[in-house]
DNA sequence: GAGTGGTCTAGACCACCCT
DNA sequence: GGGTGGTCTAGACCACTCA
């Protein structure tokens, strides 16, 4: 029973079968009413109760299959959504002065480190930059970037200077597929020096490989300083 | 120019307007024709182009609001989703055999550890949990959980040797409130010796706070192998 | 004020998949 | 086979917010 007269909108009849779930009136793996009898129930129309349903479905709270219904996940899959932060929007969010320094451009082939073998194209040329990225003048973020100039030529006439890889890449080729990782790293150089941190500190850091059709435009791996989390709630 | 004579769905319209962005024809900052047009243009009810631009929405590539139309983010804002998983079931998957242990089991207050002030209400009893979660006989997984005893005095019941915390919560309390963080920790004991890894080695923490109805349930820190990640794709 | 997106309705057809 | 969810339609009203 959750509102009064007024017409119940989806987000009312998530709230209340979320708090079905809660109150254990629909327990785990229990099949819920089918469409049709719930929009009756509630006394609206079928989209209405399917626009609930899906969203709660997406949330991982329940599990729908055509013809078996719809059913109470008895584990609950929970994802977790993480915003992938803009280095410089996220410092100036913090209300400090962002700086963008770049520490060493180089170029390279793609078997320069092992890792970099299943990245990249054997043997293709790339360019190697170190940045750090200041907070109040202080390190805030080590950046360890390669760019495919087999993919991206034009990133050779570019100096990295003043203007960031990222936000580079993001006006030269924005919307493409990405990779994400989080892992947990020991310091060693040149992050030790560019951060002030002591070899071995374990560093937060996020590792992040990028394609536009089919093929690897960069690897980026942005170590962060100690103490540093990704935090969200659901 | 997306199907031939066959009605459109509204997966045809997102690949095709996501199309347009990607190449450029519709770019950054750029403002989409209205709805009503679009669905014109497509051949289609407005509804079915309301769903492919709400659900781009969602993903972070459009931006809309009301009376002023939507238009392509400059930066799109990217959110990965990444799902929080049930240990047992990520080994179960890995095509391991999972198997549990509890280290030790002790009372204490929340004032025990200064990082548990801010999480638990002065003073609260609590269960202090250390648990080990092996892949193939192998250590795979370090937990160190409190669990308030005064919201869950039914936690003293417990005995936590064959049925992990989690799921036993997951039983007791299941659809609470959570958030979640990723860090990374330097190992100290106990967990170098339960893992058998040096001390002070990088390890991905994940660390994982649970409430219900205003109150601290559960604070738990799970700290895995060297090497460890978490990865998505978008 | 007026144009835009946000949402609801009532009806329909279909794909899937359990029994 | 038949019941379920997935999706589309055509129309409507409303809330927001820009100019």
């Amino acid at each position: 029973m959750p509102d009064a007269n007024d017409r119940l909108t989806y987000r009312d009849i998530k709230a209340d079968i979320m708090a079905r779930i809660q109150n254990r009136r629909w327990g785990p793996d229990q099949v819920l009413p089918a469409e049709v009898e719930l929009a009756a129930s509630y006394g609206c129309a079928r989209a209405t109760v399917n626009r609930a349903l899906t969203e709660l479905t997406d949330e991982g709270i329940l599990e729908r299959r055509r013809k078996a219904g719809t059913r109470v996940r008895a584990a609950p899959l929970r994802a977790a959504r993480f915003e992938i932060p803009i280095v410089r929007r996220q410092i100036e969010e913090a209300g400090a002065v962002y700086d963008y320094r770049l520490i060493s451009r180089a170029e390279c082939r793609a078997d320069a480190e092992p890792r970099l073998g299943g990245v990249f194209a054997a043997g293709e040329p790339l360019l190697h930059l170190h940045c750090l990225h200041l907070a109040d003048d202080r390190p805030f973020q080590f950046e360890n970037r390669f760019i495919s100039l087999a993919a991206l030529p034009q990133a050779r006439d570019a100096a990295f200077d003043h203007l960031g890889p990222n936000e580079w890449l993001v006006s030269a080729v924005p919307y493409s597929e990405v990779e994400v990782s989080f892992l947990a790293l020991g310091a060693e150089a040149p992050v030790t020096t560019q951060l002030g941190v002591e070899p071995g500190q374990a560093l937060f850091c996020m590792e992040r490989t990028t394609w536009w059709e089919g093929r690897t435009l960069t690897n980026v791996r942005l170590f962060h300083l100690p103490g540093y989390r990704m935090t969200t709630r659901y």
